[in-house]
DNA sequence: ATTTTATATCGCAAATATACGATGAATGTT
DNA sequence: AACATTCATCGTATATTTGCGATATAAAAT
């Protein structure tokens, strides 16, 4: 990225959508969010037997849905215990949800 | 990305999921969305004239959009059209909806 | 005190994303 | 025919992402 010429700025709700979208935008990510959702909770361990994925790449997306805020983790060495971020997930809930709620009932051009 | 180790596949949806959200996870994408929405469609040039951009790098937002799903463009040279992909909106709003109506209320544990 | 367990972080390599200017393509205008 | 308009694509530079193995950390178990 270069954005060199002007810095963007863009709406509040435009910022954290995409936020929250990129965090979601890999399918490994789902899949980690699926399985949170199913055992309400989980330790790293549970993920790396379930991804034919390294213990230090999952590591890393776990710590990018975390920056997101979309999970939280509860540190108890040497385990950590994972769970979605509730208040987060339902802001997100609620920004796609506005999103999608776009009315192009209209749009009869193309 | 390597991925030589194994090719790891995931379900249909959860493809289809972190593709849509990957091309709404950058603000630039959803501005544009956003005025679609408002103007039900637009030209390539309405975004120039409004986004702090290269025409060139708006053409390659349009692209990923339209290769993700979410527009489609009318070609009328030297001018194109572009207004949302409805179907696969809908499709998207659905998948989205699916995700986040996941079940964590049972959640306590964190 | 050493080893084990579970996880995070570092350093690296490869792939992908973002942005730009230059150029090409298609059509309309002069 | 030459030019203008609108947009896509190419080439390039830089940044970020994805992934791995190696190593660090912190507490429990031996």
């Amino acid at each position: 990225m270069k954005r060199t010429t002007k810095n963007i700025f863009y709406s509040e709700s435009t910022e954290k959508t995409a936020r929250f979208a990129k965090a979601l935008g890999h399918p490994v990510r789902l899949t980690i969010l699926k399985h949170l959702s199913n055992l309400s909770c989980c330790h790293t361990g549970d993920l790396v037997d379930i991804l034919p994925l390294a213990q230090s790449t999952i590591s890393q997306h776990l710590k990018e849905l975390k920056d997101a805020g979309l999970i939280q983790g509860e540190v108890n060495p040497p385990k950590v215990k994972y769970c979605i971020n509730i208040e987060n997930w339902h802001k997100a809930q609620q920004l796609f949800d506005t999103l999608f709620k776009e009315d192009f009932s209209k749009i009869s051009c193309c």
